[in-house]
DNA sequence: AACGTCAAACAGGGAG
DNA sequence: CTCCCTGTTTGACGTT
């Protein structure tokens, strides 16, 4: 299925869209993700699914009388979260008419299916967000180890780094870096290079 | 019974 | 105004 788009590139992951393998994966074929819950429905969801087996529409229990406005919540059952999970599967966000219309085909109101697919949406991303920072946990854990490993190979290098060569000076005939000696322009002989002078030392 | 988890439902705010 | 996103609340259910 090409549902999600994961906007980062995991290596070592499959994306959903190459993998046809859902992040939600719901108790199709196997059966064995089946809870009580899918079984032992409250009872207006249940109702809900016969009528919509029997092709109604159903309003599913709206009001408890109390004149309280809000719904009384409802389980879906285990068909009718088949089919939103189906119809998410193509798209990921429904036109008034495709609402409608799957609202009618389920016997539940065009609200819940459009509250079902933005719940939906939410858990996708969600998921998403959740494997992308594990994915970022691994490269930091792996760029920290690499760091460690280039300090201390630093370290080392710098430990066994050997001492400059010298030579022996013409002037004193004493060890001195070779660096120190300069090219007499003149003679074309090699001299000390002569010291920085100081200024007169300012007073402080 | 208390607690945790999941998902339905809601509210508010931003974008078009 | 509508639609969607995001955060939150709340009820159902499972686990300990």
């Amino acid at each position: 299925m090409a549902d999600l788009q994961l906007t980062m590139a995991m290596p070592g992951w499959s994306s959903p869209s190459s993998s046809g393998i859902d992040l939600f994966h719901f108790e199709e074929g196997g059966g064995c993700n089946v809870s009580l819950k899918d079984l032992d429905m409250n009872r207006p969801a249940r109702e809900a699914e016969e009528e919509f087996q029997a092709g109604s529409a159903e309003e599913v229990e709206e009001d408890d009388g109390d004149g309280g406005h809000r719904q009384k919540k409802l389980r879906l059952s285990k068909e009718q979260s088949r089919l939103l999970e189906e119809s998410f599967r193509q798209n990921h966000t429904l036109n008034p008419k495709q609402k409608e219309a799957l609202a009618a085909k389920l016997g539940l109101r065009a609200r819940q299916v459009e509250v079902w697919f933005q719940n939906r949406r939410a858990r996708t991303k969600l998921k998403q967000t959740e494997m992308e920072c594990e994915y970022l946990k691994r490269c930091f854990g792996s760029l920290t180890e690499e760091n460690r490993r280039l300090q201390r190979e630093v370290e080392e290098l710098r430990a066994m780094r050997v001492a400059p060569p010298t030579v022996i000076s013409p002037v004193t005939r004493r060890p001195i870096a070779a660096s120190a000696l300069t090219m007499c322009p003149r003679c074309q002989r090699f001299t000390t290079a002569a010291p920085p002078r100081r200024p007169p030392s300012a007073a402080t």
